[in-house]
DNA sequence: CTGTTAGCGCTTTCAC
DNA sequence: GTGAAAGCGCTAACAG
């Protein structure tokens, strides 16, 4: 032990904690010092955070460590977290590996929880609510309205549509997140308002609720190709989707962008290196990671009671997946009338 | 607290632990049980972490959460992990979050780490084993020889380059890795056996050294094709210098795989989504993270003093990224004389 | 200015 | 079979 200074442990404990209240004499402080040094002294983290009823460990659960999508959250909220002198703990939440989310919490390990995970059930979410537990959510709503950090997911939406309006698309189908999920629903209301501002009807069979993934884009894309009078254009609520969406494009023997359009939502960093290059919209992911951090610690602090963010700021990127609508049907049924039918 | 079933902390103790050396009246089980599920109650992690000496958390080290090279190591080190009881940590380790590793270890807040960071330097694996910290290298080496789970990356290579000869190239350049990290050398080890084993000359300016990023390819291909006879294959250390290598022969208006194959390392999921699908060697990541756990939990246990793991099984898997060589050299210099030359 | 004391919530040894 | 007591390493309140 630093006692080895010939000090008392509580001395040890004030020069660490830099006590302000209680001055230490200088010569006392500099032998302490020099002996933490020596013997590269670290307090037991456990002991302390026993004591003090604080770990100064934040947990974040995710769906899946492989999707880009919560890299970028993850970065923002490690960088915020050190910076406030956090450790943040990160989970994926799945049918093998299934991180106990509660115990961390229940268990003193963690001292409050990010959820970022669309996969996570409410009645996850209201578990922890019933037992009062600190926690926040990330890129996600709940129907009861909780403490949440979003970006602004019908604006981006608007974004993705109204630039394939521009290019003259007036059949432009939805491959929509889950619409039980927050950032499925905003995606999905921000299709029909940029729809219902140019005045293009909304047309229930092109809309198509998937997952956030390759497999439920692909999927859903089939749908929409199997119609009589397909799209000519898709918004996909995700990047995932928007790639199985290409994928299914291209099986069924049509081009991206020539003969349908396709856009995507989250600008990842590989988004340039897909065939053909993906048109997206960019959310402010890496702030959010950074917000949903500050978020929790003012809530963990009590210095705010309804720790609700909106982040601004999606962009869209225009790259080689969205061009005008072709002149003819794919179908070959009837000749477009274009945008100036409207 | 659970004595509100009127017993003693200890005997909740005992029965949380399941004890089996004392015998615990059925009828006090039973009222305990009945107390724990109704207050929802779980042991203080910090209080049985001081106590024990033991946290059930193991961390580990990766360059950056957007490489996904390294969330399925994670995925691995996850689903073993809570397979055997212990937490996960994991954080990424560059200039802006200083995860504090060390900090982890001295404070007791992990009980061992894995470094999974070829970026993470020499020096501080050094200090890590001064002090005698339980820690095993994960993906990487060190000059002075350490517990580590690797795969075989020569084979790898091997596999790779062979398959390019196999195509018909002769002049095949490789983008290694950092020549000081082990994943590099091995690579590139494996690049100079098969030329060798086919008879083909090493020609040491068709060798660039890269970092695993898409920048760093780029550049290093941008150099082997201002070379005055430019190679007709190229092997990649990693799948992002690949992807940088495949973006610089696009910009100089060449195209892959007609006039320059590429080959990458690791087979992410959007390998097969890339402009053109990418040829690549897929390296058993989630058994390593798998492996990695499994070796540093017994060398805690003490079980087993030098756990090196090599893990067999890389896989070669053939897309679109190559092809057989041009019949003439893209600087049109001379004509090919293909693989009867040698 | 520094030492003493008590206790955070648990586990373990010993006593009954 | 269960309770009592001590102590893990730290910090906070109080004494001196």
């Amino acid at each position: 032990m630093a006692k080895l200074a010939r000090v008392d442990p509580s001395v040890v404990s004030r020069i660490i904690n830099d006590d302000t209240a209680l001055l230490i004499k200088d010569e006392t402080r500099k032998r302490v010092l020099e002996a933490i040094k020596e013997l590269n002294y670290r307090p037991n983290a456990n002991a302390r955070s026993l004591r003090k009823r604080k770990t100064m460990m934040l947990g974040m659960v995710i769906p899946d460590f492989l999707n880009p999508v919560y890299g970028e959250i993850i970065r923002g909220a490690e960088l915020q977290a050190s910076t406030e002198g956090y450790h943040l703990m990160v989970c994926s939440i799945n049918k093998d590996s299934k991180c106990n989310y509660l115990s961390l919490l229940r268990e003193g390990r963690i001292d409050g929880l990010m959820v970022a995970s669309s996969e996570f059930e409410d009645s996850s979410i209201s578990e922890l609510e019933k037992e009062n537990m600190p926690f926040i959510l990330v890129n996600r709503l709940t129907l009861s309205m909780h403490d949440y950090v979003i970006a602004d997911d019908t604006y981006g939406a608007k974004l993705a549509v109204n630039h394939l309006i521009d290019l003259g698309h007036t059949q432009i189908g939805h491959l929509s997140g889950p619409l039980f999920t927050g950032t499925g629903t905003e995606r999905f209301q921000g299709y029909r308002a940029a729809l219902k501002e140019s005045g293009i009807d909304f047309f229930p069979s092109y809309l198509h609720e998937t997952g956030y993934t390759v497999e439920s884009g692909y999927e859903g894309m089939m749908k929409l190709l199997e119609l009589p009078d397909p799209p000519t254009a898709v918004f996909a609520a995700n990047v995932l989707s928007s790639i199985g969406a290409i994928q299914a494009i291209k099986v069924k023997g049509l081009t991206v962008p020539d003969d349908i359009s396709v856009v995507g939502v989250h600008d990842v960093f590989f988004a340039s290196m897909i065939d053909p290059a993906l048109t997206t919209v960019k959310m402010p992911l890496f702030e959010m990671g950074i917000e949903a951090v500050k978020s929790l610690i003012k809530k963990l602090n009590g210095e705010q009671t309804g720790v609700s963010v909106r982040i601004p700021g999606a962009e869209l990127i225009v790259r080689k997946s969205t061009s005008v609508p072709p002149t003819k049907s794919i179908g070959g049924y009837y000749e477009r009338t274009g945008k100036a039918s409207k």
